[in-house]
DNA sequence: AAACGTTGTTTTATATATGAAACAACGAAT
DNA sequence: ATTCGTTGTTTCATATATAAAACAACGTTT
């Protein structure tokens, strides 16, 4: 959603990319939930390669065993073999491991849906999740991505960088809304950021979606640092939330402890690693 | 782990090869769950490219975002870009929607983790989980595969298959074992696969792993084929296994249904498809 | 401290991947 | 029927990605 249009033909950043791999990524990620499937001279178009070009890039990803043929068709859909990746990445990282017994522990106490975020850039994708029995199914699904700034969830996670960090996230000033409680411009993220910060947790009845309510609170390693957060997720705002904080903190705390995050660390400390 | 060493330099299926492309997604599939971080080096060492070439490739996934560097070494890592992927994936075979809430129930009746898995050539791949919460939690992650015919979750699948199939999936006659139950050859095999067909499910007490039993069944289409697999799995064989597997069955039952299966429909019908 | 191997990065000639064009095959429109 | 546009596939000249070589900056060993 971020790199687009490659403004100078051979900038810092792209100075040695591999055009074949590049576009052959681009191709797998014109794929996602609503269109399942795709042909050749759609994907040519879309993305302005020439048809040529595509028909072999596509014939790699087939072979390859990311893409495959959908039955009689000509088109293609996404091949078993994109599993292993998504997968292999989930296991390799600590916290997914760690966060499924909390998060179960988590919607059984509270009965609701909970879930584990992590950032990526202005994203917040949902990593674990541990879905409520009874209630509203929550329509989230891992790998989902919401707009950080317009969520609690991703809120806990901004708050804890620094200010010259936060503007290398959002260069520009201003910020797109989601509902009018999303904040609308950098200072006015701020503020609401240092908010979350102090009080250690986020709340809030409807603010991404209408007729939602979410807790979330940050999870830190052993450097002190936030590198994930956890919600959850409730349909109304009329909850007893005070104990619901409660249980959320309770939750990050112990994940954070499991990372070896030991609160007596001077937060200093960080701007010296 | 099949294709390796390209024989003929332009035979058919490798005419239209895209080098950048293939080794891009050689390089994604170095990393896995033991080696979840990996240097250029290593790379170009273990697949035989050379060094400058790594450079650019991994230059390229690092900007597409399914590779990042790992804190401040020069090592990387997969990125938080390759879950999109698989779970775009997920989202878009249906199949996968609907064994949810079956495998939970699965899971609540029995008390055991169950699992949904489809067929990859001569993998089986889980891909939908439910797991059981007191007992030992099961290790296999979603995205995990197997060997298909050393597995009772493979054998209802592979058993759904023509002679002329299962010669194209096994050339060969001889397979790998994975314990002294496993079939060593095609024929023996067959003959097992026989026997789940006309079953109808599959057990063992102690198939693939030793102290792990399991009972698995195959979940069909409209088209009355089978595209998928359940299974429950328990420690040791002292279960009553009559009704766990008829709970089994109920599930692969109500799935295939699900799926708008007709079990009147001939099964000669298929031939003509 | 000098010599060595390893590694990250850059350059450059050349092998080759690419894009344009052309082909065949198809269905839709006239 | 005939024409047209679309598409899957192939060919081929040429722009370009690649592999080798070279560089600089390391850490190790001697």
């Amino acid at each position: 959603m971020a790199k687009t249009t490659p403004v100078e033909p051979s900038q810092d950043a792209e100075r040695y990319i591999v055009p074949g791999l590049q576009r052959g990524l681009q191709i797998l990620r014109a794929f996602d939930r609503q269109r399942t499937q795709l042909g050749a001279p759609e994907i040519a178009r879309e993305l302005g390669i020439p048809r040529s070009t595509v028909f072999r890039l596509m014939q790699t990803l087939e072979y390859s065993g990311l893409l495959e043929k959908v039955d009689h068709s000509s088109e293609y859909r996404l091949g078993i073999g994109v599993l292993s990746l998504g997968f292999e990445y989930l296991a390799s990282i600590e916290v997914t491991e760690l966060a499924r017994p909390i998060l179960d522990r988590l919607r059984d106490e509270t009965g609701f849906s909970s879930h584990l975020a992590i950032r990526d850039g202005t994203d917040m994708v949902f990593v674990v999740k541990s879905a409520a029995k009874a209630t509203f199914a929550s329509s989230v699904t891992i790998g989902t991505r919401f707009p950080a700034h317009a969520t609690i969830l991703g809120r806990v996670m901004l708050a804890d960088l620094t200010d010259t960090e936060l503007q290398g996230v959002y260069p520009i000033d201003k910020l797109p809304r989601y509902s009018d409680q999303t904040p609308e411009t950098l200072p006015a993220l701020k503020k609401v950021l240092k908010g979350d910060a102090t009080r250690g947790y986020a709340f809030s009845a409807a603010y991404f979606e209408h007729g939602i309510g979410s807790i979330a609170a940050p999870v830190r390693d052993s450097s002190g640092r936030v590198i994930a957060a956890i919600n959850v997720i409730f349909q109304d705002g009329k909850v007893e939330k005070d104990q619901y904080i409660d249980r959320v903190l309770q939750a990050t705390s112990d994940l954070s402890h499991q990372l070896n995050y030991h609160p007596a660390v001077n937060k200093q400390e960080r701007l010296t690693g």
